[in-house]
DNA sequence: ATTATTATATTGGACATCCAATATAATATT
DNA sequence: AATATTATATTGGATGTCCAATATAATAAT
């Protein structure tokens, strides 16, 4: 069971799109692991465990659409040009998908930012 | 390999979330199947297969958020008080989590509406 | 020098979502 | 009556996301 987003919502789980909110906040700036998942945290409200953040990043890295630079313990993680136009082409999706549900809730969403 | 997403996005899998938005469809008005795959597909650019829809369908009764009502062939999908007060937390989940990808595009999300 | 803390990494298991294929059933068409 | 179409339903397999636990490593604190 997933713990937090079903207690959360009480109805649906929530999970998803992960790698997509990882992609997207790096388009903002490069981040190490740990900042990445406080990021996550802090719009989900609760903070990822390294399990789920760690493999996803490893993926990403993979397919060529992140970049890692090790700096002491910490790695950095930053986009590629590779996946920042996939991240710009996701968007676009997402709020193709979901667009409606935002207009609906414009108020909170505001509160988001 | 989940072939619509990854197409889409070329970057990332954007699946998740499907029983959320089959709850938040069905608590605009009460649905058939196949006219929730329908709306489905024109919000993600195609409509999923009935491999997907109809066991998330069943899942949902299963835990009282929607009832049925066969009309004939067709099976009538609502949404139940149950599922409506779940609906209505997770909208305000989903907006806290990626609210932000929403107001940086309004643009797009306008004209999903 | 030792201990504590933080960061990364991995693994296996659970789960929701996805598909293609197949099957059954109710209408619609011929 | 027979055939075609549409709707529902199921299944097994694949995949990404989630967790808890464990392990290793680099700093920070003592």
């Amino acid at each position: 069971m997933v713990k937090n987003l079903m207690k959360t919502t009480q109805c649906c789980d929530m999970r998803g799109m992960l790698s997509f909110l990882i992609l997207w906040l790096l388009s903002k700036r490069e981040m190490y692991g740990q900042e990445i998942a406080e990021e996550i945290g802090k719009r989900r409200g609760e903070k990822p465990n390294p399990g789920t953040i760690y493999p996803a990043l490893k993926d990403l890295k993979a397919r060529g659409l992140i970049r890692t630079e090790r700096e002491g313990r910490r790695v950095v993680y930053s986009i590629t040009e590779k996946g920042r136009i996939g991240t710009m082409r996701a968007c676009i999706y997402f709020c193709k998908a979901f667009g409606e549900i935002f207009e609906e809730h414009k108020n909170i969403c505001e509160q988001a930012s």
